[in-house]
DNA sequence: GTAATTTCAGACAAGATAGTCTGAATATAT
DNA sequence: ATATATTCAGACTATCTTGTCTGAAATTAC
């Protein structure tokens, strides 16, 4: 597991993050995108087609095919990439682990976790692809 | 793994939390911490024995024989425990997962994350394990 | 000194995540 | 039609994390 996403997160999000940057009617191939990114083929490809099937991302098959944003970049927001993938416990669960506490009677890291979980939200939510490809784009080579 | 620490680490959290609020000269076993917080009894015993060999907590063999904090809570903060069963990695890795990039040519997440990084290690930091006993004790039961 | 109770140490098993491999289905180009 | 390049589907392996088991070493009580 990456630090916070999960290593397929974090792939899928480098991935879009780089199907943002091509031509909007292009279509880029899992090898192409694999090499560049340095991901294991294979893995990228399951995760790519779970995108697809998830609506993120459009498939097309046989030469010239690949796969493209469903939508322009400024619609999809990270946590949209980042719920698809990992699901919502980000947003749910206990920082402590401890079971049965929904935060009714929430103990003291609770509140200020809570204010990092709404702060790390806000921002998922608030980054298009586009934004986040743009940024980029600039400071990566 | 938790959300955000590791499966040892929120259980070494949760025992931590458990010792403090014991009278400061008495031991407590293995087997009373394991009960209390349902925890897979020699999946403790191995987290605690961690816990003693990093200074955290003092071990004591024989009847009567158990695990205490090593300083008094006050002295005890969050991050030092986080530090030894999970490492520095949440300080220090990016959230994106891009292998070579330290933060020389961040972008445009870093900052945002780094923000937010800053505000989990503060908080990790200031607290102390009393504060927390303290005001877990008033919330919980 | 013997029995009981505990930590200590390390091998082992189970489960989850990450990664690999093979082949089928589909689309394109010649 | 045939060859080629791609996604699609699913079984398989590897690695890491979590959890289990067994027995030795230490301490206390009698
Ligand atoms: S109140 Fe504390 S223990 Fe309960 S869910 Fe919130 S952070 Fe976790
Ligand atoms: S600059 Fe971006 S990609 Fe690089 S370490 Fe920071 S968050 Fe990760």
């Amino acid at each position: 597991m990456g630090i916070i996403f999960s290593r397929q997160c974090e792939y899928a999000l480098q991935a879009i993050l780089h199907l943002a940057s091509q031509p909007r009617d292009s279509m880029t191939s899992i090898r192409e995108l694999a090499a560049k990114l340095d991901i294991p083929y294979h893995f990228l490809a399951k995760i790519l087609q779970s995108l697809a099937t998830k609506g993120i991302l459009n498939s097309q098959r046989g030469p010239a095919g690949g796969f493209a944003l469903s939508k322009p970049p400024e619609e999809i927001n990270l946590i949209s990439v980042v719920e698809a993938i990992d699901g919502l416990a980000i947003s749910n669960q206990c920082v402590l682990g401890f079971p049965e506490c929904g935060g009714s009677n929430p103990c003291a890291l609770h509140h200020q976790w809570g204010d990092i979980r709404e702060a790390v939200q806000k921002m998922l939510m608030n980054k298009s692809i586009a934004k986040l490809s743009r940024e980029t784009r600039l400071s990566r080579t």
